[in-house]
DNA sequence: TCAAAACTTGACCATTTTGGTCAGGTATGT
DNA sequence: ACATACCTGACCAAAATGGTCAAGTTTTGA
């Protein structure tokens, strides 16, 4: 169980913008050098963030990337969903409340899974990306 | 963000075996058709569940496997942590409170992935075997 | 006693996911 | 026109996943 670089890179690549934003569109590259992520592997990121209208792009000289929202409502969860990183605990599919693994009944640790999934999602619901910035600002010192 | 099946095998295993423990000792082979796991694979998982401690096994004819503890005393953090089933959710050693990737300061978001680490696991700590088959038995019907 | 049931061990392997790189673009400000 | 920065998609190596296969050893019941 463990989160991949992907969803990791997006949250900190987001963090180091929205530090910036309010001033200047931010160049990949300045994120880059700033995070130590690999400018190919941010342009793949920022182009699901974009996609899904977390950022917005400014192209020319002196662009770069700005957020499309207020801090505050963006959570965790709607940067994980761009970037496909995904909270699975199970195969069987939810919809499909009888029946697991061809089988007739559900599984029998079928809501363990559930109520798993449901705790992980709460973490990521509840946290924005606003929270992060002013803890990021009181641990700096 | 998943659920290895290593994992989810293990802990359907044991609630399998829990509810037949008290009588014989339970084959694999049973569980194997029971759940629909392969025999092969379970034994690996059953391997390890036994150096941790928390299965004996009774070798020869009728013999299978039994619970080495109470099912109030085997958490899911138990289970996990005998078939490697561990969380992960940063790279940089916890121990090293600065320096992450090689930088002089801790990576902006390292806080962040603690709390989550925190959070996943104590979901883990609180529930264990004795939980399962409860709830088991209220849903069975 | 001997065969079958069940545990034991460890090598092996195909597929998928991860975590990127590389090579080209295209748009735009100066 | 040129440098900067976004944009797109192909490609790839390494690791993890999810097993299978083979060859035992131990114990019991007939």
């Amino acid at each position: 169980m463990k989160l991949t670089s992907k969803g990791r890179y997006a949250v900190m690549a987001l963090v180091d913008l929205a530090r910036f934003d309010n001033i200047n569109p931010v160049s990949l590259r300045d994120i880059s050098l700033r995070q130590g992520i690999s400018l190919d592997y941010l342009e793949q990121i920022f182009s699901k963030l974009k996609k899904n209208e977390i950022v917005k792009s400014i192209r020319g000289t002196q662009g770069g990337y700005v957020l499309n929202k207020n801090p505050n409502d963006i959570k965790l969860t709607n940067i994980f969903h761009a970037v496909d990183e995904k909270v699975k605990t199970v195969q069987c599919k939810k919809e499909s409340k009888r029946g697991c693994n061809g089988k007739a009944t559900k599984c029998i640790t079928h809501n363990l899974w559930d109520e798993l999934e449901i705790h992980i999602n709460t973490f990521f619901d509840n946290k924005s990306l606003e929270d992060l910035i002013k803890n990021n600002k009181e641990t700096r010192v």
